[in-house]
RNA sequence: GGGAUCGUAGCUCAGUUGGUUAGAGCGCCUGCCUGUCACGUAGGAGGUCGCGGGUUCGAGUCCCGUCGGUCCCGCCA
């Protein structure tokens, strides 16, 4: 098809100093306000919208096309930009000084009336934005998004560019691993029985790449988990997947804070490198979290001496019990901290685990206690109020347990103030590095040690001797970088000793046999000449979140799933085929389908198998 | 696997203690209207109250189940 007007400027682009010209544009009504004589049309393309004007004395043809105009018809019109008459301009809008008359006007498609109004924004729901997520994307807020992941995926690449990084794709059909998230896994018609694994990350890839002499690689990578989801996490996302030969924990920093600075500044957000850094023990000592907000206070204070020595039972147990006793400070909330506020604080801080929550008020008739009073003498008391550093009209609210309760509660407890109370300075942009994160973990449900980053991750030098005596004392060389509270990114430096590779897989409890079996070709690598290496990988969806100011990445992914994983624009996943799955030698566990694709008995988990 | 919450017109919502013919704004359709920019104005059409069952003389409203959305816990090396 030839179209008779040829598109040669955007709307967005009409401005007062192409006033005179004559220009040619193509988009969609966007509104259309039809005075009786006059008509205007609002036309709007990526760029922005400008008003289009027919009046039926000037030019009748175009005013009998405009008569007919609905919402999102797409039209392309040609004509003279002029300056608005005196009194007419619109200064809320970047185009509000001009308009066009257009001496033609071609529709090049109709429209039917929308499921949803796009000024509707954001009300509408979700679902219904998702199943015509053609219509939602075009809504200004939205297209919004996708350009400054855009301008931040391109940003990415320019720095890590100068940096010496080369872009290089890994597979997406791989073998499943053992250790991590669940595999989404993809039958073989090849090898009837066999199944590939979607990748959770380009890990092992990026470090063969390594040994490859690769030297430094970067990949904006789509990764894989079939775990369930939240509004920061999909089945499907996006890293920024890094990997350098050569280097230790200062040169992933450094060019990572790179990267940072350059995506923020997208943002029009101005970082300052070095970022702060901080240990995994002290985030959980002080804030409960390994992910800490550092824009407002509340740390955590240590009353567990004074618990051990006080007669108050619930405390001293817990002391004893090598748990521990802390607190939070409210400072100058004593007068408006009712008991109510404290009753519902104590709920939050039941529903999140905890035993309770006990409290001191230091108002200006005195104290007044959750019954500590009862319980600890006033010297006792004097000497949390002194640890706390707290004074006349603060707060202290205290919780007692096993120290990792304690984090979680008390961690959990400071985030909800922290934002009920308005303590978070909107405006700050902390930026965190967490170090000397422990490299395993005791796992209770599966009665082993667990990699916290994942299995290639290097001990601390001065802490080898330890990995088979005291592997839970062990330090490991990982880093997470976090912003505002949020994680946006983790790496480490590698193993790249086939001997200590292979001691990390005994520890957390992997025989010889299957090491070698899922992990044979990276041990053989390793022996082969493996430079040292590390690396780190950010989370684009959350940081592009982040970046636009949305509350989900499913914000800023095009065609993002719905909580329970599916695509309503799609109907994605659905049923294959008897003819499908026999091609594939898979046999289907579930009962018949339903006409609709849809499984009759959604109770039973699906389940397919190889017949062979 | 668990907790919370929502589902009423195309969209966003209201709907009292269970009681006559289920309402509003926007959108849509038909008029009128020459400087609008949330155009205005007059009229009109439009409803399996997510679905199924139960209680009741009577259910949008109460109960049970189910489907779908969202948030969270678990899970996410």
């Amino acid at each position: 098809m030839s179209l008779k007007l040829r598109r040669d400027h955007r709307c967005g682009q009409m401005s007062v100093d192409k006033v005179g010209q004559n220009v040619c544009l193509s988009g969609w009504v966007n509104v259309v306000r039809d005075l009786g004589g006059l008509i205007f049309v609002e036309l709007r393309d990526a760029t922005g919208k400008v008003q289009l004007v027919a009046d039926p004395n000037k030019n009748k043809e175009v005013h009998d096309v405009f008569v007919n105009l609905k919402n999102e018809f797409v039209i392309a019109v040609s004509g003279k930009l002029t300056g608005r008459p005196e009194g007419t301009c619109n200064h809320s809008s970047p185009t509000g000084l001009v308009e066009l008359y257009p001496d033609q006007c071609e529709i090049l498609n109709t429209a039917r009336p929308l499921p949803f109004q796009l000024d509707q924004g954001e009300k509408v729901d979700e679902a219904l934005r998702l199943k015509y997520r053609y219509l939602d994307l075009r809504r200004p807020e939205m297209s919004k998004n996708l350009v400054m992941r855009h301008k931040i995926s391109q940003a990415v690449r320019r720095y890590l560019d100068t940096e010496g990084f080369i872009e290089v794709e890994t597979p997406i059909l791989c073998k499943a691993t053992p250790e991590g998230a669940r595999d989404f896994l993809v039958p073989s018609r090849l090898n009837p029985g066999s199944w590939y694994a979607l990748p959770q990350s380009p890990q092992l890839f990026k470090q063969t790449l390594m040994i490859s002499g690769v030297d430094r690689y970067y990949q904006i990578a789509r990764c894989f988990r079939d775990e369930d989801l939240r509004a920061d996490r999909q089945p499907e996302f996006t890293q920024i997947d890094m990997e350098f030969s050569f280097v230790d924990e200062e040169e992933v920093q450094r060019v990572t804070e790179g990267v940072l600075v350059e995506s923020f500044a997208c943002a029009g957000i101005e970082l300052k490198p070095p970022f702060q850094k901080m240990s995994y023990a002290d985030a959980m000592g002080l804030y409960g979290s390994d992910k800490p907000d550092l824009r407002f206070g509340l740390e955590f204070k240590d009353f567990t001496a004074v618990a051990r020595n006080c007669k108050f039972k619930m405390f001293k147990d817990v002391a004893e019990a090598g748990g521990l006793v802390k607190g939070i400070v409210l400072s100058g909330k004593a007068e408006t901290t009712s008991r109510k506020h404290l009753d519902t604080w104590a709920d939050y801080a039941k529903s999140c685990g905890g035993k309770g929550l006990a409290w001191i008020s230091f108002g200006k008739e005195g104290l007044r206690t959750s019954g500590l009073e009862k319980h600890l003498t006033a010297d006792e008391i004097e000497q949390i109020i002194q640890i706390a550093g707290a004074g006349v009209g603060d707060v202290i609210l205290i919780v007692a347990d096993k120290a990792k309760q304690v984090a979680n509660v008390l961690g959990r407890l400071r985030l909800k103030l922290g934002e009920e109370l308005g303590l978070i300075d909107e405006t700050l942009h902390k930026l965190l590095w967490v170090v000397d994160f422990p490299l395993f973990e005791y796992d209770e449900e599966e009665g082993r040690l667990m990699a916290v980053h994942h299995p290639f991750t290097s001990p601390r030098v001065e802490d080898l001797d330890k990995l088979e005596s005291d592997p839970e004392s062990v330090k490991a060389r990982a880093y997470d970088i976090v912003y505002n509270g949020v994680e946006i990114g983790g790496g480490s430096i590698r193993i790249h000793n086939q001997e200590m590779q292979s001691k990390a897989f005994a520890a957390i409890g992997l025989d010889r046999e299957t090491a070698s079996e899922k992990f044979g070709f990276l041990l053989e690598a390793l022996e082969s000449g493996a430079p040292p290496h590390g690396g780190i990988a950010l989370g684009l969806d959350r940081m592009v979140m982040l970046l636009c100011g949305c509350k989900s990445i499913r914000d800023v992914i095009a065609f993002p799933k719905t909580q329970s994983g599916a695509c309503p624009m799609t109907s994605a996943p659905s049923a294959a085929s008897d003819e499908q799955l026999n091609e594939l030698k898979v046999y289907n566990k579930l009962d018949k389908t339903t006409e609709k694709g849809k499984t009759t008995d959604k109770d039973k988990k699906g389940s397919c198998e190889p017949v062979c």
